[in-house]
DNA sequence: TTGGTTTCGGAACACCATGTCCGTTACCGA
DNA sequence: TCGGTAACGGACATGGTGTTCCGAAACCAA
């Protein structure tokens, strides 16, 4: 069910399938598609079908693999640095991604795998963040996990529903909406003094608020 | 499919597949779930199960449905007095939840439909709310809608985290920090002249940062 | 208790989607 | 050009679904 140095034919087949399924699963609930809805749509034979793929359920694993590969590299560069979370390049990679395939994924309600798999991702990033470069000003009786879940869970909500509603505004906007809701609380739990450095030059500004 | 005074066959029938289902649920992924097993479980034959409901999501949904008026209820009692979001009425009802039946669906994947109805329910809340007590207090480019998804995203993913590992802490201490997490962000979209009042008494104490 | 009504249960059934196997055809790479 | 590999269509076994029929059992009201 690998492919190490596809024939054509084979790449042509994989390509017809993704394109079949991310078409189909734009139009109606995941359980709802058929195998022979995939065969129909990418005009392919079902022996064909069976020779790339376990099943309907491998289709979407394997898509959702692939986007979230590219997601997770992006989350894990971000992690070396300071910055908790690297918002604005989610937003924009959401933005800009050129294929349909990805927002339509994303607003179906097979994403539900992706979003998990994202929330994992970015909770063990955050975590780890928080851990490594804030260790010192951190001093709060509420756990490190929790907060991570809760930052990685607010991002999210914020991104599904930017994408559930055809992205609005733009990812910058976005990034600004999502600092001024959701970072004031986890800023809050670091001591006063470093609370100017790092992650965002807007920090000051919001703590005072006056430009709102 | 409705029972307006039910024979106690009915009542008895219902009551075993739900159990079973439950137990089900909290045993294997819900699309694994055949419908004889459920059947095996509760004890009944066939024709009995299909006389009650259409299909497996048919349990599901009442299920669902039963749980979520309860629910909504007590949110929407809420969002007649000043307070966005009733959290600790919501901790402490997931808490207190004698039957497992709460407990077992929220961890399971088959969930997804009631997180999904929980948000939209908070979310209408919340923005009915913020709009009709809170409407003269509010200056912000960040529009209504986003600020109560964003809310009722944070809340929810508390609320998931919290459940699905067994319940650590008590309800009171799940909603101090949800308070000191997830609010600040809101408060701050809020005139300064306002800020001490509704809501929570800890709103200064949590700006002011020193009992951290 | 009785008698009419409703539900239960079991077996058999048609239906449909799944996943596999075959021989043949078409395409690819070298 | 030629050997290998993938695509194809059709047929097939499998297994879960939802329905039907009918006798037995449980219910409820009188």
């Amino acid at each position: 069910m690998k492919q190490e140095k596809a024939d054509r034919r084979s790449q042509r087949t994989r390509r017809l399938v993704s394109a079949a399924f991310a078409e189909l699963v734009a139009e109606m609930p995941y359980d709802k598609i058929l195998v022979q809805d995939i065969l129909d749509r990418a005009g392919i034979g079902r022996t064909t079908f069976y020779a790339h793929y376990f099943d309907k359920e491998d289709v979407l694993n394997s898509i959702i693999e692939q986007e979230l590969e590219l997601l997770t590299r992006q989350i894990d560069r971000a992690a070396t640095g300071q910055r908790l979370i690297p918002s604005l390049e989610l937003f924009e990679h959401a933005y800009h991604s050129q294929n349909q395939q990805l927002r339509a994924l994303m607003q179906s309600r097979a994403s539900d795998f992706l979003w998990e798999a994202l929330q994992v991702a970015l909770c063990r990033a955050i975590e780890s963040a928080l851990t490594t470069h804030w260790t010192e000003k951190y001093s709060s009786p509420i756990p490190v996990p929790v907060v991570s879940e809760y930052l990685a869970g607010a991002f999210l909500t914020l991104l599904k529903w930017w994408v559930t509603a055809d992205m609005p505004y733009p990812p910058e906007q976005m990034e600004r909406i999502f600092q001024q809701l959701a970072l004031p609380g986890v800023w809050a739990l670091l001591t006063e003094s470093e609370q100017k450095a790092g992650i965002d030059a807007d920090v000051p500004t919001l703590l005072s608020r006056t430009h709102l």
